[in-house]
DNA sequence: AATGAATGAGGATTCATTCAT
DNA sequence: TATGAATGAATCCTCATTCAT
């Protein structure tokens, strides 16, 4: 048997105090939800969505196995869940951000605003590039009609204010301006955070091209989406 | 063997005389290599990159699994290929309209040509979607290098015809514009082409908001951002 | 909890009201029992042993998962003892139509006795088929010796009714007899009722051989047993 | 880590060579696939079918367990391909028999014959009890297809055979007596090999009526089926 | 070069049973 | 007694890749 066998012991988990304890109130299940929430997105950070196992996410929460299937039908229902969190976060502060802004803005004040929104995001940007292709693929109708539902009210909520502070929005525009900018983002996260040997290729200096800034290019399009939105 | 385990022939394959023969001439390797990659094209067609295998391919190529591997080191490299080859592919269409476009092009004359070459390949969509983070995961960085080169040059080759067309870009910004096309296509396939769970929730009248048209949002967001570029 | 983890409600239960209540008594100890059996009877006749969760059963009989494991030690003593409920009420309906039964009878006339009585429950000749296999399995020595000897009681007096009505059984084969007609009623159940992939093989002429009758057979095999024992 | 963990060393592999070698032609492919069935069987007899993983099997066969599944497409497949030679053998040992017999036989004859046959081949009576519950459950219409064509010819060529030694028998009913002796072989195995708790069960005097000799109860019935067909 | 048999790592998931409340 | 949250064992199978022939 080879070290690699050995279980490296987690350094994540700061010893919370064994949380043992059943859930049997509505707050307390929900509580434990957010627990193993938040012991899958600490080990996220760490980590790539593929290499995370169940296991490693149960033992993060101290919880048995089963335990996570309790509260999630499956890994990637999970990380839908966590997707959701994440996406409500962001959500929150953009809007935050928007209260305090000068109306009407300036699409430069905006788009600057949103980038670093997700400047301090990686995990969440992550996230949004294997939502199609990963976690939407084994979740359930259910899950997946709670998650846009929610999803729907928070850009319906957020794209109410982009067009408060935007005036050449009109209805209903704000939510479509924020679904196309989910698009750039993941492309951009595609195309910024390449794999391994990509990264080692393009770092040569005839193929710098494509070393993508990813909040630099965020930046310049969106930018270039407001004004082309503000001077029809 | 007696038992069934014959899986059932594959009717793809239109019957092509067995060309067993050893490709000992390098004209005969890359013509080989050429069969594997359009064996490849096919089944991708009807099917999806995860459900596909080395030895269906094989299959279809009439040849043994084992071959495959003697023309490409991995899956991935099979599949970069593949992207390489329609991405050319779809370069040389591009160019082809550029060349009889008038100039200076108006933006939505070059966004509508764009969009025209997108619409009729999907494969093409599909694969670009899942470039960064399936077939680059798993190439050497042998394999990355010739792709990313061929990919710098034809980049350079149709951006220099793009700020021909397109006199408000200046040199370099024509390649920058296409990384950024590229972007876009892989965001919004993303959106446009979600699981089947995903697509029966947003059926639901109220959260049709999540049905995205690729043709219509790429075209709306390449113009503004065509147009944002004109408008400096 | 806000998303679908809830199963649908189960159509089955009739909206009895919910008996929550403890139940203290004796009587309503062994009411509850009942209830727990009616439950995972009604249940069976519309799915397969391996099929059929505790947690269903509990949710039909309108009690918790762990409720079951106060009343039946385990998943298998609790299909013993419904096992031993429908072997009653067979042999209740067999002593039946043998008190009105001509002395002496035909062998004839009460072989069709049986086939008729096994006719009409096909989820008791189905809980026979995987009594050995499955149910005595996981059942402690305690539940297996009630089993037996309520069994060994019923054969007794079943039996000796045979021996009445058939004046060539001499005293004891009446029994012998009922476990020789058991092992008939397991083997046919197999033979009768296979995986739905053996009944598509045998579904060409060819194998048509294959496509046991249980009536049929069991009242042919029954009937030369009984002959001949008369004709010793 | 406790010591159950520790993988107990194979002691039936008797230390056959190695054979590593690759089965290119057909021969040594059917050799390697016998290998196999070869080792399940070893195991099987030492052992239960859930017992038995195949990684054990694969391991005992000095093979990788992914090797199995290239002759077997399921474990089940496996088995049923095991219950298809010991049935063979079987009738391979039956036809020998019947042979020898003197033409009329005796009904009496005929059923020593058989339960001489079976008394030798507890393992393959183990086999027939789960054939049509556990084998056939998860195997494909193919492999079961192969299996009931071999078991037809098989049935229809020692049943003339049993129609030329009983001449009571006409044609066809020969093998139709073998599907009813083996519903009862299945019947009898399940009742005269219960689960050990079973069996300390019925140890106690009172209950020894429950105590089934395999062999003298199938004697019993097969010769009143056989005297029930011949006194017509 | 071509073949295709052999390899073996790798992980989600179910569900009977337990036990804290 | 009743509850239902927590447990965790247990294993099949796929398929890219290798390598003997």
């Amino acid at each position: 048997m080879t070290a690699g066998h050995l279980k490296s012991s987690y350094m994540t988990n700061s010893q919370q105090s064994p949380l043992r304890k059943r859930a049997r109130q509505q707050g307390q299940k929900l509580e434990r939800r957010e627990a193993i929430l938040s012991s899958a997105w600490n080990l996220f950070q760490q980590s790539s969505y593929e290499a995370l196992t169940m296991d490693t996410i149960a033992r993060e929460a101290q919880l048995a196995k089963g335990t996570l299937f309790l509260y999630f039908r499956t890994k990637e229902e999970l990380f839908l869940a966590l997707t959701l969190k994440q996406l409500t976060n962001w959500f929150d502060g953009v809007d935050q951000q928007l209260a305090v802004l000068l109306v009407p803005a300036e699409p430069a004040s905006l788009v600057e605003l949103l980038a670093a929104s997700l400047r301090e995001r990686s995990g969440f940007t992550r996230l949004l590039a294997i939502l199609a292709t990963a976690l939407e693929q084994n979740s359930s109708v259910e899950a997946i009609l709670v998650f846009k539902q929610e999803l729907l009210e928070r850009m319906l909520r957020t794209g109410k204010l982009l067009e408060q502070a935007l005036p050449f929005l009109s209805a209903g525009e704000g939510a479509r301006l924020l679904m196309q900018l989910q698009a750039l983002v993941i492309g951009l996260q595609h195309l910024a955070h390449p794999a391994p040997a990509v990264q080692q290729v393009i770092s040569v200096p005839a193929l710098q091209v494509f070393q993508v800034d990813f909040d630099r290019e965020f930046r310049n399009i969106a930018l270039a989406l407001l004004k082309g939105l503000e001077k029809r």
